[in-house]
DNA sequence: GATGATTTGTACGTATGTATA
DNA sequence: ATATACATACGTACAAATCAT
C-alpha cells in the first residue's frame, strides 16, 4: 500500500492539473484498471498524484459529467456502475448514433476524406491476418472516428464519442472474441463501400447492425457472467 | 450596481450550494437572462449568491459539461457563444434524436403512457385557442418530454434533453412566432397519432420534420439578424 | 440510538498564468 | 519587451454530513 514514490503526473503543455487527472483517471476507467463501483477517494487520489483535493474534485465532477463516474452528495465519487439493462440501452443508443454518423458520412464525405477512409479500412486487413488484436482495437477506433468526423456534425460526433467511451468502460478485452475480428473487418468493408457509394440508408442500416452485433455478444457475455465485467 | 441585499439562494432539501448555483444559473442562461458571451466572474457570482468562489467554480464546470458555459483555462468562464453553423448542427442533431425518440415511443409506449400522451396533446388545443404563448411553451416541453420518456431508453432521453436545453439557450422567445403555435399543434397531432398507431417510421419522419421546421425558422432569423439572439 | 471517526462541502489565502499598458 | 494588474488554479483550514462503532 506504500505506492507512488514520485508524483506520477506529467502535465501536457498548457494543461491544468485537474485536466491531467481527468485524462489519467478517464483512461484508467475506460481500460478497466479502475473497476465499476470502486470508490474514488479524493484525498487518496490527491496523495497518489501529489496534489491537493481541489483539482481532484474538479476532475471527478468532470468525469461524472461524461458518465464515467457517479458522484453522490456527501457520499463521494465512484466509478460508474451500470446495470446490464442500462448498458444494453447504451448500446442501443450507440447503434443509432453510429448509424446516423454513417448515413451522414455517406452523404457528406468528399475526396480526401473518402480516400483516407479507404486507406484506414484497408490497413485493417493486415492486422486481421496477423491476428493482432491490440492493433485491431486501435484500428477499429480509428475507422469509427473517421466516420464520426465524416458525418460533418460536431454535436453528433461528440455525443457518439461520449457514448462509445462510456460503453468501453464496461466491456473488457473479453468481448473482442477472436472470431469477431475477422467478422468485424468484413462488416467494416460493407459499411465503407456503402459510404463511398453515397448510399446513406444502407450505410446507416449496416452500421447499426454492426454495433448491435457487438451488443449481442456483450449481452450473451453479461447474461452468462451475471456481473459487469471489469 | 449595489444589488442583492439578501442572499437570494434557496436550497432545496439535501441540495448542495453548488447544485443550487447550477440550477439557478442554468435557468438564467436557458431563459436568456444571461446572454451568450457574458463573462461569468466567480467572485462576482459568489458575492451575488452570498457564497464563496468554490461552489461557484464547481457549478461553472458542471454547466460547461452540458455545453451551456465555456471555460477557458486561466481565462475564465463565459456563457457559451455558439456560431450560427454550430447552432444549425445542433438543430440537425436534435431533429435526429427527437425522431429516434418518436420512433421508439411508437414501438414501446403502452397503455397508461399512451393515454397520458393523448391527454397532454389535447390540453394543447385550449392553449392555442387562448393564444397563450407562455402556456404553450410549457405544454410543448411537456409533450416532447413525454415522448422522450416513452422511448424507453434513458441514454437517448438524457442526450435529447441535453441538446434541447443547449439549443433553448440560444433561441429567445422571438422564435415562437404567432403562426408557429397553431402549426405546431397540428404537427404534434400527426406525431401523436403515428405513435399511438405504432407507426415508428412515420413517427420518426414527422418528428424530424417538426424539428427541422423550427430550425428553418431559426435559420431565417439568424441569417437576418446576423447575431445569436438572446 | 448516540458518539466518534472519516469524508465531503465550503471558505479563504496564495501562487501562477494571462492580458494589457 | 518588461512590468503590472487581474482572474483563475491550487492549497489549506474549517464546517457539515455520513458512516462505523
Amino acid at each position: 500500500m506504500t505506492d507512488a514514490p514520485p508524483p506520477p503526473l506529467r502535465l501536457a503543455p498548457g494543461e491544468t492539473r485537474s485536466a491531467a487527472v481527468v485524462r489519467v483517471l478517464g483512461a484508467q476507467i475506460v481500460s478497466g484498471q479502475l473497476p465499476p463501483g470502486r470508490k474514488l477517494d479524493e484525498a487518496q487520489i490527491g496523495a497518489h498524484f501529489g496534489l491537493s483535493r481541489t483539482p481532484v474534485r474538479e476532475a471527478l465532477r468532470e468525469l461524472a459529467a461524461t458518465g464515467l463516474v457517479e458522484v453522490r452528495p456527501h457520499r463521494g465519487a465512484f466509478v460508474a456502475e451500470v446495470s446490464t439493462d442500462k448498458m444494453l440501452e447504451k448500446f442501443e443508443f450507440m447503434a443509432e448514433l453510429e448509424g446516423l454518423c454513417a448515413g451522414y458520412a455517406a452523404r457528406r464525405m468528399q475526396g480526401t476524406a473518402r480516400d483516407q477512409l479507404s486507406e484506414i479500412h484497408e490497413a485493417g486487413m493486415m492486422l486481421v491476418e496477423r491476428r493482432d488484436r491490440a492493433g485491431y482495437r486501435d484500428h477499429n477506433i480509428r475507422l469509427h472516428e473517421a466516420i464520426y468526423t465524416g458525418a460533418g456534425n460536431d454535436s453528433l460526433r461528440e455525443a457518439t464519442q461520449s457514448v462509445r467511451r462510456s460503453v468501453a468502460a464496461f466491456r473488457a478485452a473479453q468481448f473482442d472474441l477472436k472470431e469477431r475480428i475477422s467478422n468485424s473487418q468484413v462488416e467494416h468493408g460493407l459499411i465503407v463501400t456503402a459510404i463511398l457509394q453515397g448510399d446513406a440508408p444502407e450505410a446507416t442500416r449496416l452500421m447499426r447492425r454492426h454495433i448491435l452485433t457487438v451488443m449481442d455478444a456483450a449481452e450473451a457475455y453479461l447474461r452468462e457472467k451475471r456481473v459487469i465485467p471489469i
